[in-house]
DNA sequence: TTGACATATAGACATATGTATATATGTTTA
DNA sequence: TAAACATATATACATATGTCTATATGTCAA
């Protein structure tokens, strides 16, 4: 008999995802994915203080996704596993195919 | 000048990646990837109740994840987007890099 | 048409999440 | 060593999320 996932595995990957599932994370792994970035420079991307980029930063850092190194007065943050980003690629997929719904559907 | 992904496709991606980041609903969705399913199909696959299962199946749809059609006095659901596996897949390698890490650092 | 079954809705509630401000720590340079 | 800069921590707070129980709605079958 074949029953899929465990509970386990769900946890575990539900976890990482949860990570993923943030606007203001999206736009860091996104640019972080064309190179490594401080805690300022991933300020600029969105609207929001220090200390909140810093509090996503550690959800990433958890999650395994990024590794950060000290530089002097900053910490350059890195991608660990840029295989993630095919986790966001293919949500262009869904994105797409409501669009599709929405248009067939008028 | 490249400035990458903007705000709103962020924001459009991470509305996805919520709908995804759940135990419960990655178990549903990797259900799904094997056939159709009704409700109480789903309801087996955690230790939660009814109307928690109807409310995860909500979240699923309205990410456009996952679709109904009534037989009967069932609702069967069914994965709209299988593209959306491939998000779920890629969060093993992550656990997997993040094993790897873990031992080299033994 | 009534009873049984399947699903949905309403409402309540505890916990998680995202955010800010204020402040502390670490690092370089004058 | 003092000032300036970069990042981290502490705390507070509003909102979102996941869950339950109770109940309503929809559908079939006797």
């Amino acid at each position: 008999m074949f029953t899929g996932m465990n509970s386990n595995q769900a946890k575990a990957r539900a976890a990482i995802l949860k990570a993923l599932a943030h606007p203001t994370r999206v736009l860091m792994l996104d640019a972080l994915s064309r190179g490594d970035r401080c805690v300022n420079d991933l300020r600029s991307l969105a609207a929001v203080s220090q200390p909140t980029i810093t509090h996503h930063l550690e959800k990433l850092k958890k999650a395994g996704l990024v590794t950060e190194r000290r530089a002097g007065k900053r910490v350059i943050h890195h991608l660990a596993c840029p295989c993630i980003l095919e986790a966001l690629e293919c949500t262009l997929g869904v994105l797409q195919s409501a669009e599709k719904r929405q248009k067939s559907a008028i």
